[in-house]
DNA sequence: CGAATATTAGCACGATCGTTCGTTTTAATT
DNA sequence: AATTAAAACGAACGATCGTGCTAATATTCG
């Protein structure tokens, strides 16, 4: 029943949410249009179209692909340091690598999506916030692992630490396009020496290199 | 040469500005058409072009608006405050304020179009991110004052606090979105309690309110 | 009040948007 | 090699955008 020959079709559409994806970092996920994609690819635009029955799934497709490379530049390479305080760094540290690469572009797409989409109701905007929830989880539940392995003080609320994290890097953003990035990462990395230091356990030395 | 009898010009153009601020607001600044704001308004399209040359010199007038209007609700009034860590938290208080008023609308127009066109090159970007700037070296001056008033510690960086500030209360915006207004002022006072407590000199006594 | 001028409306333009539809080309299956 | 299905194209649609241009209306001044 499966007609497993849809080789070529799905081959395209990666194609083509690849090269969404250069452009929505660039300049936002509705700047993005189908015209533009189409001669970024060198396709007509129906035939653009046609792998998405509508704008609205195109988007949705560009912030799942962002999301898993996210998870895949970030998330996953950590997993290889050890558990506790040397994960949440890893972490931390491929974030602003990620956000430093290719020049001054790349901002995150879908955490400028959570500006642009915070005020219109929609699938776009509910798939933003999750995955917005989803990272944040995530950087708590490594800030927990620290905690569980007295790396990190023992009453600390993981979430309110996440919080403060996950806005410094966002700050990054705004920081590297005001002031550029070396001002920019000296003061992100001087922010978080002052916030992982102040809350590290005595027995943590922790010499961010 | 004045022909100073420029009188209902001004003003309808001052309705025109307030209404595409509340747009604006809501919705972002490249979201905010002449279209729609000459429906807003009751007038017709070109009636309303007329007041501004082009869409560019709109926007520029928004965001003017927007800047003033930041100053009188924040700056302004927390100059009644004692000079100091008193009125730098006036300003970080009305900050927020501001920012819940209006239930959970009415972001900042102009931290939403510092991420709209930080990638746009052209006016608009220039005024926005000068705006900004403006904005950071203000609170970096309130918190110059405070250590100058040893209410905060001597070898203390004002720029960077001032950079954490910033970022903390950019950070309030998406917490609204994402959690309520009670779970995202709850985030930021933690926050500011925390940061603050541990940078103010002994002899500051700082019951936050 | 009448004349001069500033302000608004009405209409049309070119461009671009997302989307639809029929056709043609390309690929896969028999 | 012939048949069938998938994929891409090309042209057109209605809508909306910013922006001119001209005529009608308010407003101000002499």
């Amino acid at each position: 029943m499966k007609p497993a020959h849809a080789s070529k079709g799905a081959a395209t559409r990666e194609v083509i949410v690849a090269r969404a994806l250069e452009i929505s970092a660039e300049r936002g996920l509705d700047a993005l249009t189908i015209g533009m994609l189409a001669e970024a690819t060198g396709m007509s635009k129906s035939g653009v179209f046609a792998h998405f029955g509508s704008r609205e799934d195109l988007q949705l497709a560009v912030l799942d692909g962002a999301a898993r490379e996210f998870t895949e530049q970030v998330f996953v390479p950590a997993l290889r340091e050890r558990r506790g305080l040397p994960r949440l760094l890893a972490i931390l540290e491929r974030w602003m690598q990620r956000t430093l690469a290719d020049g001054i572009r790349r901002a995150c797409p879908i955490g400028a999506a959570a500006v642009e989409f915070d005020d219109r109701p929609g699938p776009v905007r509910e798939r933003v916030l999750g995955y917005v929830l989803h990272l944040r989880r995530e950087v708590a539940r490594a800030v927990q692992i620290a905690i569980e392995q007295e790396h990190l003080q023992p009453g600390l609320d993981a979430h309110q630490l996440a919080f403060e994290l996950h806005a410094l890097m966002t700050a990054f953003v705004l920081e590297l396009k005001l002031f550029g990035p070396e001002a920019a990462e000296s003061r992100v990395r001087s922010s978080l020496a002052r916030i992982l230091g102040s809350l590290a356990t005595p027995a943590a030395a922790s010499p961010a290199h």
